[in-house]
DNA sequence: CTGTGTTCCTGTTCGC
DNA sequence: TGCGAACAGGAACACA
């Protein structure tokens, strides 16, 4: 489940079993998500105290107090449940609706569990150093921070100057954008009035961003301030920490909504469907200029 | 270097 | 109801 605003929502609810608290022991099921775990990953995290729970793009980083990071990422199907302590004589009993995808358990002091599901194995997990952190290649080349400083027309220009690439795949390029993905770019470009086949390059002239670039950022902002408002979207009934559902979903435009009017005041185009790089985009071919 | 297609894996939905 | 095909929120990797 897991855009930015999805994995945001996420890390506010895993920050208050997690932050302050040692892990008592880790469980794993296996040896590998999408990627094998950080060898001795179990044995390192044991005794460790998680001292802030933080995200960068779709990432999620718990920093420990050995100066560690616990690197994960949610791939397209993982979830996070917490489990509270059971009461004094009762047994623990898990309640996870699909125990065979339960691949990693965090057992933290005083009894509670932090459990991650994740069917479809693309998430992964892994263990760095403090040298790592700085230095890995899955975190060194993530882009800005679309609701930080860094994103602004001017920012756009700078990674749009040149590139032949259309605009969704520009947007969902995360060494430019950290943290979009499929639905916040087909959401944002319908804001923002823009083609997502449309070339990247032709929004900048002469280095300087064109109107349509300003417009484009506070989309992007916009789109996704709203859906953490939100606290996310909820598909396929995927369930926050608390089992709450995010509810953004409603507020789609064009995000899987082929076939239907578009929802833009005036506008009599109808929301089409194609396919770009192997994934669906939506998007409205009378608006979206 | 840049842009595109393939691939990992399981579950759900859709058309016949 | 059953059954195969298509598709799903990501992104590393191979390749032209």
């Amino acid at each position: 489940m897991p855009e930015l605003p999805e994995v945001e929502t996420v890390r506010r609810g895993l920050a208050p079993a997690m932050e302050g608290r040692a892990i008592a022991g880790v469980d794993l099921a296996r040896g590998d998500l999408r990627f094998p775990f950080t060898p001795g990953f179990a044995k390192r995290l044991k005794g460790r105290r998680v001292l802030a729970l933080r995200r960068r793009g779709k990432y999620l980083l718990g920093e420990l107090d050995s100066g560690e990071t616990l690197l994960m990422h949610l791939g397209m199907s993982g979830s996070f449940r917490i489990d509270h302590a059971a009461p004094i004589g009762e047994p623990y009993i898990p309640r996870g609706r699909n125990p065979a995808h339960d691949h990693v358990v965090f057992r933290f002091e005083g009894g509670a569990r932090v459990t991650y599901n994740d069917p479809r194995r693309f998430g992964f997990m892994l263990l760095l150093t403090a040298k790592e952190r700085e230095t890995h290649p899955l975190l060194a080349g993530l882009g800005v921070e679309p609701l930080g400083e860094g994103l602004d027309a001017d920012a756009l220009a700078r990674m749009f100057d040149g590139r032949a690439a259309p605009l969704k795949a520009a947007l969902l390029d995360q060494k430019n954008i950290a943290g979009l993905g499929n639905i916040y770019v087909c959401e944002a470009l319908h804001r923002a009035g823009l083609s997502p086949l449309r070339a990247a390059r032709t929004l900048v002239s002469g280095g300087k961003p064109s109107a349509a670039l300003k417009r484009l950022a506070k989309a992007i902002k916009d789109v996704l301030q709203q859906a953490l408002d939100a606290g996310g979207s909820t598909l396929r009934d995927h369930h926050l920490t608390d089992g709450s559902l995010g509810y953004f979903q409603h507020s789609f435009r064009v995000y899987d909504r082929e076939g239907a009017a578009c929802p833009k005041k005036g506008c009599a185009g109808t929301i089409a469907r194609v396919v770009q790089s192997g994934r669906s985009t939506f998007h409205c071919p009378v608006c979206q200029k």
